[in-house]
DNA sequence: CAACTGATTGTTCCT
DNA sequence: AGGAACAATCAGTTG
């Protein structure tokens, strides 16, 4: 009874499209792009429709950043809860509670990896030169030339929490 | 067996 | 300039 949705696969249709992004249910999206954990290639039957497994991922933003210690905490306050709703639920709520000083520390991860995904970019779009399937592979941002392989960050983990 | 679902907000991308 | 989609998670459910 829960999964009889049908309707088109994933498409922002599910996000009801139009509508005030009032209602939050923003819908179901996402998913179909997994192929990977069990089997590397597992049935390789979509070797054709292969999507970017380098693609890297969006940054986590910071109430994601949030989350992902949120959950750590809720899980062990909850162990039983194994619902992915429960802790969203209550994190969001609380993440609404917090102070933009409390959540300062959690943008500013989310910063670094926003700059990180920058990094990332830029190496994927190097790895995708070659397939060029538009016309043009002078997109837009293509533009970003970032060193070849020169600065290489060796770490920059720069966490200034001393005094509290 | 594998893909999809729920639920949160934020950021990123495309039009 | 704004809307649409996806980012993690995890077990459950459907095809």
């Amino acid at each position: 009874m829960k999964g009889e949705k049908g309707k088109g696969v994933v498409r922002r249709e599910t996000r009801e499209a139009l509508k005030p992004v009032d209602d939050r249910k923003v819908g179901k999206r996402k998913a179909a792009l997994k192929a990977d954990k069990s089997s590397k290639k597992g049935t390789k039957k979509d070797q054709k429709a292969k999507k970017d497994p380098n693609k890297p991922k969006r940054p986590a933003s910071a109430f994601f950043v949030f989350l992902e210690e949120f959950r750590k905490i809720y899980k062990q306050e909850h162990p039983n809860v194994k619902a992915v709703s429960a802790v969203g639920k209550a994190g969001g709520e609380k993440w609404k509670s917090m102070s933009d000083a409390e959540k300062a520390p959690y943008e500013a991860k989310a910063a670094k990896r926003k700059t990180d995904y920058e990094k990332q970019m830029v190496a994927y779009n190097k790895k995708q030169e070659s397939t060029a399937d538009d016309d043009d592979e002078e997109s837009d941002r293509s533009k970003s030339e970032v060193n070849d392989e020169d600065e290489e960050e060796s770490g920059e983990e720069e966490e200034d929490e001393d005094d509290d």
